[in-house]
DNA sequence: GCTTGCTGGTAATAAAGGTTTACCAGTTAC
DNA sequence: GTAACTGGTAAACCTTTATTACCAGCAAGC
C-alpha cells in the first residue's frame, strides 16, 4: 500500500524501454550478445537515442558490457537478484542549511517536499570544516561510501569536488553553476545572461564606471557571472569595466567597499552577487553618506524576500523558488529511477524587477 | 503470461495521469466534489492542459460531470472507506512557506527533516484568501475533511481557527502563540519576557518616548509582546508607552512611520516585531535623513539571518532554529503517536543580541 | 447593486522529449 | 585491403508537454 498515491510517475520512453529490455532479459530471450542497436531499435519501434540511454542504464545495472565494434554481451543473463531499491536522495552542502540564503532554504525546502511525495527522503549532509580542505575527495569518500544514496545533489560545489562526482561512479547531480567541461548533469540559474543583461542596463541608463563585487574563492556561478557583465563591455571601446573581490564576510565586504570608494574617480555602478552582499553595500554606503541612486546605482544578481523591506528598493533577478526546486527534482527522480537523461543542463533564466536603486547618471 | 514481450508500450503523460486520477477515485480520496483543476496541477505536477485531458477521458468513462463556473462532481458509487493508520501531518499557514520570514521557512524546513526520519510526510496548505474572512471555519472544516492527516499543526492562527482546532476533535498542535483560554497545545516563543526586557533596555538607556509597533490583525505572539511591552513601563509612572499599528505591506508600514515621525515630540525608541518590518523601518528612517542610533534607538523582537547583513547591526533576539523545530517535532510525535490529550505549552526563550542600534539617549 | 476570487473553457507561445539523419571509428569476415 | 557490420556522437527536425495569457460563469462578502 502506497501511503502517496496521488501522484504521476512520468515514466520516459526510455524507462518504458529499460523495463522492457530487463523484462526480455530476464526471459533469456538472448544468449550471449544482445542484437545490434538498429535491429533492436526496429523490434521496439523507437529511435536509436532512445534505445541507447535505456541500454546504458542496463549497463549500469551490471546486465550488459558495451565494447566498440562489438555487440553487447550479456553479463549476468541469471542474476534475479536486484538491488533494493535505495529511496535515499542526498543533498552535499557547505554549510547547514540554517545558515544558507533564504532563497536556496525555501528551494530545499519544496525538494524536499517534491520529493517526499515520490517516496524520497531528502537527506543533508554538511562538509563545512574539509569543504575548502586538501582532504576534500577522502572525506567525500569516505561520506558517501558510509551514506547510501540514490543520488547525490552537489550544492555549490567546488571543482575539485564536482570533478570528483562526475569521475565516481555516484549518480550525481549539481545545484548551481558546473565549472567547464565537467560533465555533471545540473539545474542552474543562467548567471551569464543575467549579468550581462544587468551591465547593459547601467551602460543604458549612462554609467561607465561600473564595478563587479564578487566573492574572492569564486564557485562556478560567480565566475559565470563575471563572464557575462565582461562581455557587454565588449563592444564599448572606452568603457572598462571594474572587477572587485572581498571574502564573503560583512567586514571583508565594508573593508573592500572602503577602498573603492577612496578613489579618485570611484565607480557610479555597482553590480552585487547575493542578496545579503547588496543589503550589506546599500546600508554600509549610505551610512557613509553615499546617496541611492542619486550617487550610486545598484543591481543585484539574486533576489531574497526580504529586500522587499529595505527602502530604497534594490533593482535585482529573481526566479521562482517552486519552479527551481521542480526542475532539480524532476531530474533527480529520472536519475534515481533509470539514470540516464537527455538534457544534461538545465539553465533557468531569472527575471528583471527594476527598483529604485537604477537611475540615469 | 505475456507473449509478446518485446514491446513499449509506449504510455502519454496523458494516459499515466489517467491512470493516478482513477486510482485516487477508486481510493475515495476525494468526497463529493474534485478539487480545482489548478490545485490538482499542483499536486500531480503536470501543467493544465495535460490534466484537462485526463479529466476528459474520465468524463467520458463516466466518473464526473463538469460545469462551467463549479468544481467537478464526483458521480461513481461511496462507500465508508477504511482508515488507515495516517502518516500525513498537515501544516496549515496563512501565506506560502516562500513568503514566509525566512526563520520559519528553515524551522519547518528542520521539521519535515525531523518528521522524515520518523516516517511522518508534512504536508503544507495555505488558506491565504479565507484566512481572515468570516468563512474561514466553513473552509478549514471543507479542508480538514478532505485531507485527513494524523496531526494538525495550526501556523500562526487567528483566535476563531485555534478555537475551531481546539474545539474540534482533530489531533492538532499550534505552531506559534495560543490566545487566553484556549486549550491547543503550542510550542512558541516567550513574546511577553522578551519585550519586557527590550523595554527595559530602552528604559535603562534614557529613552521615555518608546513605541511598539504591530501588526493590525494582530497574531497572538503580538498580543503577548504587548502585554510585555507594557508591564515593562507600569512602574515608571511619568512615562508612557506608545502603541501603533500598520497593516504588514512595506506601503503600510512607510505610512505609519511618516504619522509618527511629523509629531512634535517624535519617539526615540522603536521595538519592532519582525526583522522585516525591522528593515524596512530602519531603511526608511536612514533614508529621511533620521540617523540611528544617534536620533533613534532600535530592537527587534525576531531575527533572520539578513540582518546580519544590515548596517548599523540592529539589537535583537534570536533562538536557535534547530532547537524550535526539535521542540515542535517532539511534541507532534507524541501527539501522533499516542494522542496524549495533556494540553502542554512550550515556551522557548531567545537570547539577546546588542546591535549598534541601541545606545543611550 | 458592486467587487473579489474562485471555477471551468480556450488559445497562443515556449520548451522539453523523441526521431531522423548523418557521419565517425573500431571489429570482423571475406 | 575492403566491405559490412558494430557502437559512439551530434545536428536538424517534429511532436508532446508546459507556460501564460485571457474569457465567462458562479458564489460569497460588502
Amino acid at each position: 500500500m502506497n501511503s502517496s498515491p496521488l501522484i504521476v510517475h512520468r515514466t520516459s520512453l526510455i524507462e518504458q524501454t529499460t523495463g522492457a529490455l530487463r523484462d526480455a532479459l530476464n526471459r533469456k530471450i538472448w544468449t550471449g550478445e544482445m542484437p545490434g542497436e538498429r535491429e533492436l531499435c526496429l523490434r521496439f519501434h523507437i529511435s536509436r537515442p532512445t534505445l541507447r540511454a535505456a541500454l546504458q542504464i542496463l549497463e549500469r545495472e551490471g546486465w550488459l558490457q558495451s565494447q566498440h565494434g562489438k555487440k553487447r554481451v550479456i553479463v549476468s543473463p541469471q542474476s534475479p537478484f536486484k538491488k533494493a531499491r535505495l529511496k535515499v536522495v542526498a543533498l552535499l552542502s557547505p554549510v547547514p542549511l540554517s545558515e544558507i540564503v533564504p532563497h536556496s532554504s525555501i528551494w530545499t525546502n519544496r525538494l524536499r517536499e517534491f520529493l517526499a511525495e515520490e517516496g524520497l527522503d531528502l537527506q543533508v549532509h554538511t562538509g563545512r570544516h574539509w569543504w575548502h580542505t586538501k582532504a576534500a575527495e577522502k572525506q567525500v569518500a569516505l561520506l558517501t561510501h558510509q551514506n547510501p544514496a540514490a543520488v547525490w545533489v552537489l550544492f555549490s560545489g567546488t571543482e575539485r569536488l564536482q570533478q570528483w562526482f562526475a569521475n565516481s561512479s555516484l549518480i550525481s547531480v549539481a545545484a548551481g553553476s558546473v565549472h567547464g567541461g565537467i560533465g555533471l548533469p545540473s539545474v542552474d540559474l543562467n548567471h551569464r545572461a543575467t549579468c550581462r543583461h544587468a551591465a547593459g542596463q547601467f551602460l543604458s541608463h549612462g554609467h561607465e564606471r561600473v564595478v563587479f563585487l564578487k566573492r574572492a574563492p569564486s564557485a562556478a556561478g560567480d565566475l559565470e557571472s563575471e563572464q557575462g557583465f565582461l562581455e557587454a563591455f565588449r563592444l564599448k571601446q572606452n568603457v572598462s569595466p571594474m572587477i572587485e573581490e572581498h571574502d564573503g564576510t560583512p567586514d571583508g565586504i565594508r573593508r573592500i567597499l572602503s577602498t573603492i570608494q577612496r578613489r579618485k574617480s570611484p565607480p557610479t555602478g555597482f553590480l552585487l552577487t547575493h542578496a545579503t552582499t547588496a543589503l550589506l553595500t546599500a546600508s554600509t554606503l549610505i551610512q557613509r553618506g553615499v546617496r541611492i541612486p542619486q550617487d550610486v546605482s545598484m543591481i543585484c544578481r539574486d533576489s531574497d524576500g526580504f529586500l522587499d523591506y529595505f527602502c530604497p528598493s534594490i533593482a535585482r533577478y529573481e526566479v521562482d523558488s517552486r519552479f527551481h526546486a521542480q526542475r532539480l527534482g524532476r531530474l533527480i527522480l529520472q536519475l534515481a529511477n533509470g539514470g540516464a537523461v537527455r538534457t544534461q543542463r538545465v539553465l533557468l533564466v531569472p527575471k528583471f524587477f527594476p527598483g529604485e536603486s537604477l537611475a540615469a547618471i
